[in-house]
DNA sequence: AAGAACGCCGAAAATATCTTTCAAATGTGA
DNA sequence: TCACATTTGAAAGATATTTTCGGCGTTCTT
């Protein structure tokens, strides 16, 4: 769907065969996810119908239970019919609903032997701080862990590679996606890379103009709907610059323009924990990632320049702070 | 020729009525296996005819990779029929084959999530993705949960209580640490309170100079021995202005002036693992937990003022994202 | 040692489960 | 309000699982 769309844009614009395989690009594609389950359904559960959520959040919600249940069993349970039950097994990235109950007794045994599930609830206004330190970093933790489940390594592998040849790298994002483009352009500069992160999306746009085959251009945008992100994107995506997106909705409009998808996981926010904190965490993750693939695919640049950079700073601390 | 042993150990156990036929295999069993598949199967071998040891020898060898058979599957790799895998399935204490496949995919899961834990040592230059990224997570986990436990919540409290009750607040924080300040900075301007984030050191002292009681300056630095850092810091505090420090150093010079010491922990780093990495994660959930304190002590206007920012965005955002 | 009895085994039928198709129902935009 | 697109479930179609049933080898008897 997105796909065809993409496919024709590319063409249009007339640079082809410029990056890595197009067909890897934007599926959506997932192999079996293990314990990823509940990480993916929140992560699809926007671009679902109704009662596909009905059946995901079933799903998500007792695994167990649902994993004793045939496909006539889960529908009824969800009050729907055996076709919307496999068309939301389809779409968490099994192939029918035989696997998504494969997967399910997976996480039920994990569950059973893992730790308890812990206190999830929300943050309230009248928590006691020691309360809010706690929950605020179970929530980070599984944010994390979650991130890590749900990222796709043929995306990542893609990704880094872009970015270890890239000639230069452009980086788009504002508020707090502004912060991790500028921290992944910072550590991509002390290892010699040609990074800079733009926040003004007139100029990211003016600049994205400039870009060409061999450079790379990252979107980072946890709605994929932020027009201001999705521009520049689509100017270097147009000029033939390799593209990534970096967002938690894999099937947003910022995907059309992007040769290669990384999924953040989306955790559940409230009034108080707005949903910028885990997106940010999450996105952070996944900067790291990129940064250490391809610092360890340009060790023999990377490594001096990482030590040279220490270098320099050195004599910007007090040369006794140990007591 | 165990046959022979075995037909006459069944027969002179069996005793009356029935062997262990349908008797045994209706209902008296306990309840599906999770765990202790491979158990069973050693307690049940020597009771099983041939063909049925080859299908439950496989099953307890390799779980995973039965679970993603069918009974044809199955049948064919070990030789047999599907009958037969049926009969294991029965023998093993399951209603069908599908629910041994059931427990199977359980039992996979669980080892896989068993040896999840080997991931502790550094990231290493050939370290393929998918560990750098298990290896990353795990790190980030572990400096959550260590800063968490860390974290002074006296003084914690006291940070809250000076920021929410502050007329204006400034952060100093460069590099990383720069983009932890303006993290904070951008989420407290988010419910109506003055702050700034300087990345200048310059402007910094400038701008601290005109602070005053009442007023709030919180350095972030994790050496705690960054000059550009402590001297704003020092004139703030100079001037009356109640200061925190966040750092990992609680005795660098950094908290000599500072009021309130924010303690971040510090993870081991490697040469592909910059401290940058770990100090950010605890930095920024440090800064967290201020900033979902201060909404919390503030929620009269840090509640409008969070829907406010958040209506206001929403026109940004392409209209065909939500479903 | 030959015959009979017993139980194991697998091919194929019977059943259950899963998947696909298609048209009605519902929502959406003009 | 109508036309159009999307979503949904009923039922047909395809697979997978379970059961049936008879052949075959083994063992015990005579």
């Amino acid at each position: 769907m997105s796909n065809d769309l993409k496919e024709s844009f590319r063409s249009a614009s007339g640079g082809p065969g410029t990056t890595t395989g197009p067909a890897t690009g934007a599926l959506p594609d997932t192999p079996p996810a293990p314990a990823a389950l509940a990480a993916k359904v929140r992560t699809l559960a926007p671009s679902m119908t109704r009662s596909m959520q009905r059946v995901a959040e079933a799903v998500a919600g007792d695994p167990a239970g649902c994993a004793a249940l045939t496909v006539t069993g889960l529908a009824e349970r969800t009050g729907t019919s055996e076709a919307t039950v496999v068309r939301t097994a389809r779409l968490l990235g099994y192939p029918g609903y035989r696997d998504l109950r494969l997967a399910l007794a997976g996480l039920a045994a994990q569950q059973q032997s893992g730790r308890a599930p812990a206190v999830t609830a929300d943050i309230a206004v009248d928590d006691p701080l020691a309360d809010v330190v706690a929950k605020l970093a179970y929530d980070e933790q599984q944010t994390l862990a979650d991130t890590a489940a749900g990222l796709d390594m043929a995306q990542l592998g893609a990704a880094v590679s872009a970015l270890a040849a890239a000639r230069r790298v452009e980086l788009y994002g504002v508020a707090a996606s502004g912060l991790v483009a500028q921290d992944l352009a910072q550590k991509l500069l002390r290892i010699g890379h040609v990074a800079f992160a733009h926040s003004d999306p007139h100029l990211a746009v003016t600049n994205a103009v400039t870009l060409r085959s061999g450079d790379v251009a990252i979107a980072i945008t946890h709605s994929g709907s932020t027009g201001d992100i999705i521009e520049p994107l689509r100017v270097a995506f147009e000029h033939g610059a390799t593209t990534i997106a970096i967002t938690g909705r894999p099937d947003s409009p910022v995907t059309q323009y992007a040769d290669h998808i990384l999924t953040t996981s989306t955790a559940r926010e409230s009034e108080l924990r707005p949903a910028a904190m885990s997106s940010r965490t999450s996105q952070l993750l996944v900067v790291d990632c990129l940064f250490v693939g391809v610092a360890q695919r340009t060790y023999e640049t990377a490594a001096p320049a990482l030590a040279a950079s220490y270098e320099a700073l050195a004599h910007r601390h007090s040369p006794r702070n140990t007591r």
